[in-house]
DNA sequence: ACCTGAACACCGTTCAAGT
DNA sequence: ACCTGAACACCGTTCAAGT
């Protein structure tokens, strides 16, 4: 490694200084390139230009690492919501803009799904929680309503980190589903109908609109609460 | 170890002899005993009485061994379930036998999540598929609402296995409740408006009657769809 | 205070060698 | 055909030693 005679001292704060935002970046732009397997502490270590163990120092341990970079992606993108109009059109924006975070970021899902009570999951029960109050969902029902889009969310991103990372060996998802697919419509139909009857839907269906079709879905059913 | 001299092979086929389902049902019983991080092909090996490469013979890898061990708790599960009576009640019947088995077994949730359009889940679908035949839901919109079910589904067995996995050394459900309580009753009411009105209601919810709330909403949902 | 990097205690997986 | 167990290529984490 090439190290420059350092004549550039002008403030004492070294830019390259280790820290725990400069940790969190990298490990970010790793996980997004390599996926959480190729998150390692040495990777991570080179990426930086230091030792493994520096990084102790500012981060606990990898379950702490990852959770900084779930908080990371997920506060700027609950912070920046667009102006509200209508309580329904926020929900489908807080939901929709999640899911397309969950694809830019191929292990945001898992994440989310284990942070339960976590800040990151807490800032998504507070952006679904005032829309509910908006939409006269009424106090005693609306921990449970918020519980259940918050399910709802993190079950669907995290099947779909799950589909991300498990396609095996560099095939595409078309070329996956219509496997998938194949093996559906294989099926006895006397045994299995209703995947028989789903399998030619499977092939091509679109995950986003099949997760604002259930979003709708319960939408609906807070829409005509008792 | 101790090797008994023997004198008992009145079959040919020794009762100890390594298989695919004994070697799956060993690993279900440390699964449930020491969680996912428990099961090691050492581990493993080391119950079964054999070298940890034995295994490789009947097993592919980790992955599928874990895939095989869901399903061989989700299918008995999906084969056994009451005989019907009203369409919205074996839904919850068949939600709720999956909810205790995520309880039963703290890592079923992550690989349910995992599974997406392998076995455990098609047979999960087909349950749920022809439930939704029964309640009268329009053919072009079974397969959305079949995936809104599964993804709700997966997504809170998902979190519960999260929930037991992650409470800190031995730390009990109520008193991580309660911090995480305590965290949100802290924050800033102007701020967080709905995570402090919740809080008291997060120290002692039960999940078991939330999970059936939001299931309820769906149905809810499912009633009225347009 | 902060960083280095070797060392420790593990992993999943492979594979020559055995029966 | 099936099993053995050492070996390989990794991990996360710790810690004495440096600056």
């Amino acid at each position: 490694m090439i190290r420059m005679k350092d004549t550039t001292a002008r403030t004492t704060r070294r830019t390259d200084a280790l820290s725990k935002d400069r940790i969190i970046a990298a490990a970010i732009r790793i996980l997004d390139r390599e996926g959480e397997r190729g998150l390692t502490f040495r990777a991570l270590a080179a990426d930086l230009a230091t030792g493994a163990g520096a990084i102790y120092w500012h981060v606990a341990n990898k379950n702490e690492l990852l959770a900084e970079a779930t908080n990371a992606v997920i506060t700027p993108l609950l912070d920046n919501l667009p102006p509200h109009h209508d309580a329904r059109e926020d929900l489908r924006a807080i939901a929709l803009g999640l899911f397309d975070a969950a694809h830019a970021h191929p292990w945001l899902g898992s994440q989310v799904l284990h942070a339960s009570w976590q800040l990151s999951v807490m800032l998504l029960f507070e952006a679904i929680g005032s829309k509910l109050t908006q939409l006269g969902v009424p106090r005693e029902a609306r921990f449970n309503v918020a519980s259940a889009l918050v399910g709802y969310i993190a079950g669907k991103l995290g099947q779909e980190t799950a589909n991300m990372r498990n396609s095996p060996a560099g095939m595409t998802r078309e070329t996956f589903l219509a496997m998938a697919a194949d093996q559906w419509k294989a099926l006895d139909p006397e045994e299995f109908p209703f995947v028989h009857e789903i399998a030619d839907q499977l092939r091509d269906h679109d995950d986003r609109e099949q997760f604002l079709a259930g979003l709708d879905l319960m939408l609906t059913g807070i829409a005509h609460m008792a």
